[in-house]
DNA sequence: TTGTGATCATACTACCGAGTATGTTGTCAA
DNA sequence: TTGACAACATACTCGGTAGTATGATCACAA
């Protein structure tokens, strides 16, 4: 009954320092959930046992079990911190009053560089969608899965949001707002299948592909053409 | 040693007819692979047991094991037979002595129907990829899925070559022909993440997708903007 | 008619990994 | 100092599945 797993910790207020920000979070299943990450990047959900993420943070199953009821429910948390990661950093963007254009551009290149930045959980998030394309067996998983994908749609409503804006002064075009914001993000998440890190600072390669994969998605968009 | 894995069938030569074309090839195996298509596809790689494919033929193991070693090379001669239909379409296309443009679009409208028409097997060449992102365990089988991306990245090729081609000729614009060619073809890939079939004729929606995002497509390398 | 091989079905093994049950250690509070 | 509980580690169960071994039919050929 007294079980950490939802019992939401304290963290013994007062104890700020030492967070190693990496991955932040309440201190004992950051670790966690990091690990994770790059086991599901690395392996894949199926391929990846719980074992493995244990021997990755140098401990056990016990150690997983005490914070998750199960392995479906770390692979949640693990893509509701990348889904956070992604809200957190375009929510003020849209918020900004800047001209849908230039709104548009600074929120794709900030998603590229999001999705380059904490490549693990962007996998994951893949992982995510494939999963409920699938079947996840049981109707509570699927339930869950459900709800993760809410969080995708109303990321991707930011998107639209700004699109349509954009659409009604004129400096976009497109018939389906949804399909655009699709179109839009299927760009832009492209890098994720094929990006690895480099060693040494390839802050330059890194920036290029944000430019030139936040050009595509403009154009996609952009009015002037003759097509749609 | 007398094993059908390895005998290419004759299909008893002068029986073409009772083919019924849903799903062509070697008789025997066709079956098979359609049927594991569309498991693959409701509930992906891991969570599909080869009983879960014979049970969809109304058949046991024994068959399946009969022309398979493996579940692997299940997978992978479904991934093969996805990756020809696409090659076979685009290829005759590509031969045509169409200006650029007009020949890109009808590539881009070729592939999207694919991808609505042959939903499953589209899917499985996207578990294909996610299978190479992640580490299929053993080395043999890497080697295999290797081999299968090699295929992925000439058909690639196919629509880079009339992308540069364009660009030569001023109608398209862009840096780099790699990072083009990806990011057109992630913006075709996308219904395979979200279509699903309709009851009755549904043609018309079907044409709606594949000119939406045939125009997406085309704009994101049109020439004429700002960009890059 | 016999035997040979293709084409399956049946029955079995072997293993891996998710989940559980329980033990051990440290810490804090009263 | 002594419970009480958090935070793990250890040891086990148990179901599902890939792969195998073997048996049963049937067609056709000699």
């Amino acid at each position: 009954m007294s079980d950490a797993r939802s019992t939401s910790r304290s963290t013994r207020s007062g104890d700020m320092a030492g967070q190693m920000a990496q991955a932040a979070g309440d201190s004992g299943r950051g670790a966690i959930i990091a690990a994770a990450a790059d086991c599901f990047m690395e392996a894949g959900y199926d391929a990846t046992s719980i074992d493995t993420v244990a021997d990755r943070l140098g401990a056990t199953k016990g150690r997983v079990y005490h914070y998750y009821r199960s392995k479906a429910e770390l692979f949640y948390d693990v893509y509701r911190r990348g889904m956070a990661i992604n809200l957190s950093t375009i929510e003020p963007i849209v918020k900004n009053d800047l001209a849908p254009r230039e709104k548009l551009a600074v929120m794709c290149r900030a998603h590229v560089r999001n999705m380059l930045e904490h490549l693990s959980y962007q996998r994951v998030v893949m992982q995510g969608v494939e999963m409920h394309l699938a079947g996840s067996t049981t109707p509570a998983q699927r339930e869950k899965l459900a709800l993760l994908m809410k969080e995708r749609e109303r990321y991707e409503g930011l998107f639209r949001l700004v699109l349509v804006e954009g659409r009604d002064q004129g400096v976009f075009h497109f018939s389906n707002a949804s399909f655009a914001s699709k179109a839009v993000l299927a760009i832009l998440n492209n890098p994720v299948l094929w990006y690895r890190r480099r060693r040494g600072d390839e802050k330059t390669a890194r920036e290029e592909i944000v430019e030139t994969f936040t050009g595509f998605a403009l154009n996609s968009v952009a009015a002037g053409a003759n097509s749609n």
